[in-house]
DNA sequence: GATACATAATTGGTCGAACCAATTAACCCC
DNA sequence: GGGGTTAATTGGTTCGACCAATTATGTATC
């Protein structure tokens, strides 16, 4: 059982210290908690919510690795400006949190991936080794057991590994975290699958003959397409609430980012 | 005193539950603790640590967010590949924990940083609003009282934001980040420091004009500069372990990343 | 003997009340 | 008003207990 590692299943079971770093969450974000602010003492917030003491510290200490809140013994815990975060994993939390950011916060990653991937494969085909190259094609021809969502995503973690940059492999899992939640829209298109599945075959061929430019223009090309895809089913499946702001759109350039 | 919510000061004061983190972390890092194997109890690390439950529960919950470790009730903790981590955070953490690794993931994030800012100037300088621009002239011209590395961090961070994308302005606080740690081998440098003062008046200059093209490739130049510059200090400044072990050198490329 | 189910043991999750340590506020003194 | 001592506040840690989910054990049934 030890190296049955993966949880494909297991719904979510909420933890109360969850419950509580949602709710701070919320007013940090939405800013009803003002930036500098003091928050309650533990003690008064963990009668406010009913929970433990302890329970709160474990909430609380999730916001300070989040770079969200400046604790200080014998003061107090401070609210800090988001924006000023140094954890890329702050994105998540307002994606959990915000239903309205999702959108915002999804094209902001698919740019970044578009912008990063590409030189990815780059550097991957430069300098693969022949182990990598293995299971570069192991996954990209020799899996169709696996589903389409699993082996494109194993499919850029092996050319992250490839790529030899640790910082690349995170970012790769960081992204591809995201599409567990919005891949649906993407594959669930036969059009798309199709163009996945060449993008498989694509990339394995150049990497395999360390055709660098190549293999960058493959990537390129593959995200630019699934980006478009992506928001054309966005627009079609538009929701209602989100449709009524309107901020789900990706050709809007209105968001300001200024609550500091 | 709540607004004064940076701390510039603030050497380290080592809590319990960081100490109980950083041995966690260091054997899983290095292999000592094997992929998909069971930690001991909480109860049992609290007797090892000799620190109460409640302090290694700290630590372990910081080490299931930089998802290092799964935790499953009435089951155990199972240690995880960071290879497979989701959140960035994690190539700090590794940073910090093996010295070896320092100058390779030092390397990875210069890497990234020269990919992604380009793209992020010729953002800003399109999408730039009157705000924005006025915000980074001041810090590019109007503050000559601030530390040179203390401005150009707000230089970058300025630019991030004028470009609009959430996920880039945390990346680049997460660059900068770094840079507190190894800044002073760029910034004690006077050819570095002019190099530096010129690029601030340049990127500005480009921003307010919106020549994205032309901020990009001012972006770039600064960045390979910088790179370049780091990398030829560090072989200057070589310590005796990591000159021993080699692993220093940015243009090797034998690492392989493979540990799962 | 294999399977199904009830039961106990193990282990993470939460709780309550204390005490320690750092900071801040109050106070007194000069 | 300035400086230093003292008390109150607040995060950091500890102890001990109980709840909840999982796993191991044992027993009855077929």
């Amino acid at each position: 059982m030890a190296t049955t590692s993966n949880h494909p299943i297991s719904a979510k079971r909420p933890r109360a210290h969850e419950q509580v770093i949602h709710v701070l969450l919320k007013r940090i974000i939405r800013g009803e908690l003002a930036v500098g602010s003091k928050l309650a003492t533990e003690r008064a917030m963990a009668a406010a919510f009913q929970v433990n003491r302890a329970t709160v510290r474990e909430a609380l200490r999730y916001l300070e690795h989040l770079d969200l809140v400046a604790i200080r013994q014998g003061d107090g815990a401070y609210v800090k400006n988001f924006l000023h975060s140094r954890n890329p994993e702050t994105a998540k939390a307002l994606m959990h949190v915000d239903e309205a950011m999702q959108y915002e916060i999804l094209s902001a990653i698919l740019e970044v991936r578009r912008i990063n991937s590409p030189e990815v494969a780059h550097a991957a085909a430069l300098k693969r080794s022949p182990d990598h190259l293995a299971q570069l094609r192991e996954v990209a021809l020799d899996r169709p057991d696996l589903s389409l969502l699993e082996r494109d995503k194993r499919v850029h973690h092996v050319i992250g590994l490839a790529s030899g940059n640790i910082v690349q492999i995170l970012m790769t899992n960081f992204y591809e975290d995201f599409f567990y939640e919005f891949g649906h829209l993407y594959f669930e298109n036969s059009t798309n699958i199709a163009r996945s599945e060449a993008f498989h075959q694509d990339i394995y061929h150049a990497i395999r003959e360390q055709n660098a430019g190549v293999a960058r223009d493959i990537m390129r090309d593959v995200l630019e397409y699934a980006e478009q895809a992506i928001f054309r089913e966005l627009e079609r499946n538009a929701v209602p609430t989100s449709m009524a702001t309107g901020k789900h759109l990706h050709n809007r350039d209105d968001i300001n980012w200024s609550n500091q």
